[in-house]
DNA sequence: ACTAAACTTTAGGCGCACCTAAATTTTAGT
DNA sequence: ACTAAAATTTAGGTGCGCCTAAAGTTTAGT
């Protein structure tokens, strides 16, 4: 087996995994654009590698080893796009597709002088956490902002890293992570939200989003004033 | 065609190039570690896609596209080595392995960033020249330093970066680009040469190189004093 | 000029990850 | 409980770069 690929695919199942607990092949065919036929296959050779427990027809869930491997792609990941934003100032739109490819190199050598120039980060450009080492993740409790109603005020802990279109949109938004936000409205019908960013008393600079937009944000609720 | 190979095919018969015009196929076998049978079947596609002409039995030669890609991979590799050095400290003997792997997912908008970083520069850690974006590269008027004789004065141009014990035996004998040094002697029969590195007057710093060692050193005649 | 050794190419196969089409199993609606 | 739709798996096939073994070409020595 590859290993980029191997990668690919256990990265995928642990990232579907937070959704639901065993992961269905149709998903994991639909995230990687493979065919599910294709995943099926795969899956059966992760499975005799031990890397995934697999019952047929009914989904894939990552063993203890095949999890410990996406974690530390994942971990990866995040520091290649912290690191690409903070020292090669790449916009943080491009990180994601950047670190896609560099993340299946990267030597532990590398790994290590790059987390120490960084400063041993714990999250990345777009808020999420950066695993330890050893395979820890930081849990957390988080809504997504479409889950918010009227009045709660919440803080941005992480935005999704993958579409770089929502990425400059929100960028141009200032809905970066670390911002907080309050819910003015929300609209009936059609649910679109209108949100302040809190340092700001001006109501002028209220906006609207759209649940799009909102359920590709994480926040974390604040208590009301 | 994977570009990945296509790209290390197209480097080697580069490199290959320099010493013989037409690049055999066995020598291209050699230095990609694949069975002759295996570079005879790429070469064909190459010359199909017009990266190389070909004749058989004879050997192979690139093309003026073949000769921009190839140059386009060495840029890289020889930017990310000096990268990497420069910023990430990685020691020179390292250097060469990790930008094997980097070289080809380098994206042109990182190149720039990095190649603005670094503040344009001409050569890479091991003195070797770095093709300009569009495909550019110095040539140089060069010999090995094994075919020096006694008393020649000359600057060190360039260290081949591909062996890294040899790398590591030449950084404990500081023997680095731009680095002069002198052939006090060369022993008859086993061809042994003392060397004196320049500034320094005291004759017990004197040291004794190989043939093996003097052959990786490319070297650039001084006029005598 | 010939022949043996060295080199190169051809022929036939392999594993990989992918695909389409067909068969199987699960699911959801009545 | 049954059946139609949806999801999944199996079967069979593709292109890729690699391999070994056999056949063909070039070369170097006499």
């Amino acid at each position: 087996m590859n290993s980029q690929a191997v990668e690919d695919y256990l990265k995928a199942i642990y990232k579907l995994q937070s959704s639901q607990s065993m992961v269905v092949t149709s998903a994991l065919a639909d995230h990687l654009k493979v065919n599910p036929a294709s995943a099926t296959g795969m899956i059966k050779k992760l499975a005799d590698s031990n890397l995934v427990s697999y019952e047929r027809y009914q989904g894939v869930k990552l063993t203890p080893p095949g999890e410990k491997i996406a974690l530390e792609v994942i971990r990866h990941h995040r520091l290649i796009e912290l690191y690409l934003a903070e020292a090669l100032n790449v916009p943080w739109d491009q990180v994601h597709d950047e670190a896609e490819k560099w993340e299946h190199i990267l030597s532990e050598d590398l790994e290590d002088r790059i987390d120490k120039i960084l400063g041993y980060p714990t999250t990345d450009p777009h808020g999420a956490p950066i695993p330890s080492r050893d395979g820890n993740i930081e849990q957390r409790n988080t809504n997504l902002l479409s889950e918010l109603t009227q009045g709660d005020n919440a803080i941005i802990v992480e935005v999704s890293d993958d579409d770089t279109d929502m990425l400059r949109y929100l960028g141009k938004l200032e809905l970066y992570p670390q911002t907080n936000i309050q819910i003015i409205s929300i609209s009936p019908f059609d649910q679109l939200i209108t949100i302040r960013i809190i340092p700001n008393k001006d109501s002028n600079n209220d906006f609207v989003i759209g649940q799009k937009v909102a359920s590709s944000i994480l926040v974390s609720k604040l208590e009301e004033d």
